[in-house]
RNA sequence: GGCGGCAUAGCCAAGUGGUAAGGCAAAGGUCUGCAACACCUUGAUCACCGGUUCAAAUCCGGUUGCCGCCUCCA
């Protein structure tokens, strides 16, 4: 069984079959940095997080890579609204997605290579388009012939012809023809801009990806993917242009994720109704805004509620207690019972299962519901009164591991408590044995404004934060 | 106008031919000194119409509604 990926390309769910064996070159468009992350720009991060995650248990090598576009009209026009300079407003927001990715459970070693850093490779990349013909300089822009690449549409469906209405020439542009589109762009006075044989200016929108894909990754990848917006014209203008410049496929298989609706409507900067993912995850454990997002297939949308997120985060805090059950019963547990045998073979078929979903084209919902039947399973195993060690850990390893893949943290509860709260529950398990309850709920009420939670279980008392 | 997606219980959401996973909410019950955690029980014939088939939520045709892309956008 090997994992499938529903390819943008072929609009089918095809067998993923890498490059190179047991390897994974992987490109995820990355955001503009001129504004902190909306939970909608926290999507592919997430989602192609996930796919990575997946495809390393899987025993793939993954390299992968995110860009920063950090030269871009609207970085500029920030800058000048903040009164900053440029780097600075880019370098502040490159930082802040950092962190709040890194608080939703993205995984560190990505590649994050930038425009900026990127600029020797792209007017290079430009002067070869320029040299085989695909490319002609206009007045100080440069201009991608999008009739010349044969492939024009493929990724989008379109007919070239169907295309050219929408196409437009904004004032200013010289173009040959309307679908062309802007590889380069002349500098206007003041503006960054970077030196070229063609003269001054900076990079159109599609040629960094192009670029930096070539760069750090190869000519041919296995698989780019970014939001569904991006499909066209972004997507399908870098796979003109590299493969224009290459002469070979530029990505094997290409995923798109669906976005986050807010009243069934598109969230985005531009419609100005979105939530921030710098802010929502400050009220909100991220961990919880990750799982709702996996609960949902990732090519559909989602509609954002905050009872929606609720649901996620009781949903959620229910996986955690099972696990946390079994972490409490472990040390009262034997070495075998009864039982064993058939609840280990039942947590296998789990781990199984989680495994055909995540192959199906990456079925994180699915993925989802087989930690509730584990979480059930775990729950209805500790109701016998004698457990066994080995199936404790059998459940523990596998909530860790699928946990794991889809970021999903586990953490036992092993900090210490200071010495006040020590000594009042001690004072409370001494209250209840002598069935002084008023004092026992007393003490039980007073930890809870101290955000402790207590739980009397027949293996004693256990506490969490709540 | 072109291309695409969606419509499944109160809410969310899987499910591409064989008689509807899972979660949240709700109700009843068990456990508990009480509570919490947890467990058990209770719910849908899948927008509508027609067709193909022994058999369709799943395939085909049509209707209605919603959404996305075609322009910066994850």
């Amino acid at each position: 069984m090997s994992v499938k990926i529903y390819n943008t390309l072929s609009r089918k769910k095809e067998p993923f079959v890498p490059l190179e064996e047991g390897k994974v070159s992987m490109y995820v468009c990355g955001p503009t940095v001129y504004n902190y992350i909306h939970i909608g720009n926290a999507r592919p991060p997430i989602v192609f997080d996930t796919v990575r995650r997946y495809l390393e248990y899987r025993g793939y090598e993954v390299k992968y890579v995110m860009n920063f576009t950090d030269v871009d009209d609207k970085i500029i026009n920030a800058a000048k609204e903040m009164g900053e300079d440029v780097y600075a407003v880019a370098e502040k927001f490159i930082q802040a997605y950092k962190e709040d990715t890194s608080a939703l459970g993205v995984k560190e070693g990505a590649l994050h290579p930038r425009v900026t850093e990127s600029m020797e490779e792209i007017i290079d990349f430009v002067q070869g388009l320029i040299d085989n013909g695909h490319a002609y300089v206009s007045e100080g822009d440069v201009y991608f012939r999008t009739r010349s690449f044969d492939g024009y549409g493929k990724l989008s469906h379109q007919p070239i012809d169907e295309l050219r209405s929408g196409a437009r020439i904004r004032v200013g542009e010289q173009k040959d023809d309307p679908l062309d589109f802007a590889l380069w762009k002349n500098a206007k006075p003041g503006e960054v801009s970077w030196e070229t044989p063609w003269g001054h200016g900076r990079p159109g929108w599609h040629i960094e990806c192009s670029a930096m894909v070539k760069k750090h990754l190869g000519d041919t990848i296995d698989i780019h993917a970014g939001g569904q917006d991006l499909t066209f014209p972004h997507h399908e203008n870098e796979i003109a242009q590299s493969e224009a410049l290459n002469g070979k496929a530029f990505a094997n298989y290409w995923m798109h994720n669906g976005h986050i609706n807010i009243d069934n409507e598109k969230m985005s900067k531009s419609l100005g109704n979105f939530i921030l993912a710098h802010d929502l995850i400050k009220k909100h454990d991220p961990q919880v805004l990750r799982f709702f997002m996996l609960s949902v297939h990732y090519r559909n949308p989602i509609n954002f509620t905050d009872e929606l997120l609720e649901s996620a985060k009781t949903g959620l805090a229910r996986i955690k207690n099972a696990y946390d059950n079994l972490q409490h019963r472990k040390a009262a547990s034997t070495n075998h019972d009864s039982n064993e045998a058939r609840v280990l073979e039942l947590v296998q078929q789990l781990v199984t299962r989680f495994e055909q979903e995540m192959d199906d084209d990456f079925n994180t919902a699915n993925a989802v519901s087989v930690l509730f039947d584990l979480a059930k399973e775990a729950n209805v195993y500790l109701q016998q009164e004698q457990t066994s060690e080995q199936v404790i850990d059998a459940f523990t390893k596998a909530f860790e591991e699928l946990g794991s893949v889809l970021g999903i943290v586990f953490t036992a509860e092993e900090e210490l408590l200071d010495d006040e709260i020590e000594g009042l529950l001690t004072q409370r398990v001494e209250a209840r044995k002598n069935r002084d309850f008023q004092e026992a709920d007393r003490i039980r009420d007073l930890l809870k404004e101290k955000n402790i939670i207590l739980e009397d279980t027949p293996q004693g008392t256990r506490w969490k934060r709540g």
